[in-house]
DNA sequence: CGGTTTTGACCGGCGC
DNA sequence: GCGCCGGTCAAAACCG
């Protein structure tokens, strides 16, 4: 696959770096333990040698089990260098001292000691491997544990929750049973601020509605008891939000749902009020959001949807909600997704190539409050985790295209999302430009990341579907597979060639906004 | 008449 | 403790 080099360009980078501290520290130092993934050790110092040899003409780069292997014959040859080095020297040195012997003496002494000192090196050099492959093993699986312990933390708490929820009809769309408990916990924790929100969000509220609830004896009784389970859990709970920014002149986006505003309320520091609407769609949906205009510019709508819907939705609704699901997972699982979406995302074997963990996890937690890539902003501060999706930069180009999002909602008035839904049988992606062109380091870039990142988010029926169930294997600690439809939209459909452009689209995006993050991290 | 919108009131969280 | 603010409720009004 050609996206490895361009990866494994960036990631050498780093690995350079990298390898520069481990040969300072004068070995396998742990200190750059915490940056880099495991894969790193072996690729990274090998390539080091590598390039560092004139050039990096024969070094293998197989992903998979060859690395391992030619890492080891790699450094094998690095310390052979060094000892067969130092063993001329010994061996210099020794026939200034033993100048007294016979040429046929000296041949045979230094041949002796040359393959004793060999035979030591190699011994050395095994010893040293197998240190570094119990530091590697070791490294990843502290690094699991130390994921599994986050997921489990945040689902911990919404444990009893997460299984109402699954049973619950509809559901399934966000607690799939292939979902990966990252998804699971984000679910779960979108039960929690179901809870938190129809069941209110103190206990005066919740005595109050659920003595409502209870003298209807609605079906939707029973969905509120989960809730109430949920909220009994009471996770500590962080509600994902997903924001979308768009130029529109209609008071609110059509996404394929039904919505009823509940409220309206002037917002501080902005002249617009903003709206309260919650789905309709079926009873104790928990999904709300909020529709308000942008003070500095009126003509931007800006749009936040929280929660996840507990029924089946329409096509159109069903790819904004799993997009925006998606990025809430995203948002919310961090690291690991981070990390192994790369991998997954990236074709599944790359995972030496992924960018480092904690992408989303700075020392300082604000610290990423206001991470900005290609006009997708994630913002970490408290309370909620928003990332937000700025459309309002696209130009007319795509505005007459189909494929961008920005346009659309640009075109019409009542503005729908131009998911597959909305267009039945469209399906071509809209090709990214060159990677350069990304990562420039203009606002061009970010425009261009943007529309790519759009383009293939939007235009491509799979997109969503790919991505939910790529984060799900990941989290899942399973390969990707079985990447497919799921929800019966007919999204498994589209001719193999636009579906491999469409990959390729995709691979491009998601590959830039790993890169961007990574960079924005440093 | 049922569903939706409007709008004032209420609540909890948070900062001072 | 108080006030501010975001979010929600629910009665009344509105609409098809």
């Amino acid at each position: 696959m050609d996206l490895m080099p361009k990866i494994q360009h960036h990631k050498q980078e780093e690995a350079e770096e990298e390898t520069m501290i481990l040969s300072k520290q004068g070995g396998f130092g742990h200190g750059s333990q915490h940056r880099s993934e495991i894969d790193f050790f072996s690729t990274g110092g090998a390539r080091r040698r590598d390039g560092g040899g004139g050039g990096g003409g024969g070094g293998s780069r197989e992903p998979g089990g060859a690395p391992s292997r030619d890492d080891n014959s790699m450094v094998n040859t690095a310390l052979d260098l060094l000892m067969t080095s130092a063993a001329a020297t010994t061996v210099n040195g020794g026939e200034g001292v033993v100048a007294g012997g016979t040429a046929g003496e000296h041949s045979e002494m230094d041949v002796a000691t040359v393959e004793g000192e060999l035979r030591q090196a190699s011994e050395e050099n095994r010893r040293l491997r197998r240190m570094l492959e119990d530091l590697t093993r070791s490294y990843s699986t502290l690094y699991h544990q130390l994921i599994q312990a986050q997921q489990h933390q945040a689902s911990n708490a919404s444990t009893n929750s997460t299984l109402p929820a699954a049973v619950m009809p509809g559901v399934h769309q966000f607690t799939d049973p292939r979902m990966s408990p990252a998804m699971r916990a984000t679910a779960a924790l979108d039960g929690d601020s179901r809870a938190s929100s129809d069941g209110g969000s103190g206990e005066a509220n919740d005595k109050r509605r659920s003595g409502q609830q209870d003298g209807t004896g609605t079906p939707e009784r029973v969905e509120n008891a989960a809730e109430g389970a949920a909220a009994a859990a009471e996770a500590p709970c962080r509600r994902a939000r997903v924001s979308v920014r768009a130029r529109s002149e209609a008071p609110m986006i059509s996404d394929g749902c039904q919505w009823r505003k509940y409220g309206q309320k002037m917002a501080k520091g902005n002249p617009c009020p903003r709206a309260y609407y919650r789905c309709t769609m079926a009873a104790g949906c928990p999904v709300r959001k909020q529709v308000q205009r942008c003070a500095e510019d009126k003509a931007v709508l800006i749009t936040t949807y929280e929660g996840a819907h507990n029924h089946q939705l329409p096509p159109a609704a069903a790819a904004m909600a799993k997009t925006t699901s998606a990025a809430a997972a995203m948002l919310l699982s961090g690291p690991a997704v981070s990390r192994d979406a790369a991998g997954a995302l990236f074709g599944g074997h790359h995972h030496s190539l992924a960018p480092p963990p904690s992408l989303f996890h700075g020392h300082n937690p604000y610290a990423a409050s206001a991470m900005t890539m290609g006009g997708a902003t994630l913002s970490a501060s408290a309370p909620f985790p928003t990332i937000t999706l700025d459309l309002t930069h696209s130009p007319p180009a795509m505005s007459s295209s189909s494929s961008s999002m920005a346009g659309l909602l640009q075109q019409q008035r009542a503005v729908p999302f131009p998911m597959y839904g909305g267009f039945p049988g469209h399906s071509r992606p809209m090709l990214p430009p060159p990677l350069s062109a990304m990562i420039g380091g203009t606002d061009g870039r970010s425009r261009s990341a943007l529309e790519t990142m759009t383009a293939a988010i939007t235009s491509d029926p799979n997109f969503t579907t790919v991505l939910a169930t790529a984060l799900s294997s990941i989290m899942a600690g399973g390969g990707a597979e079985g990447a497919s439809s799921r929800d019966g939209n007919g999204e498994g459909g589209g001719e193999p060639t636009a579906a491999a452009a469409a990959a390729g689209a995709r691979d491009t995006a998601l590959r830039t906004l790993l890169q961007r993050l990574n960079e924005s991290r440093h």
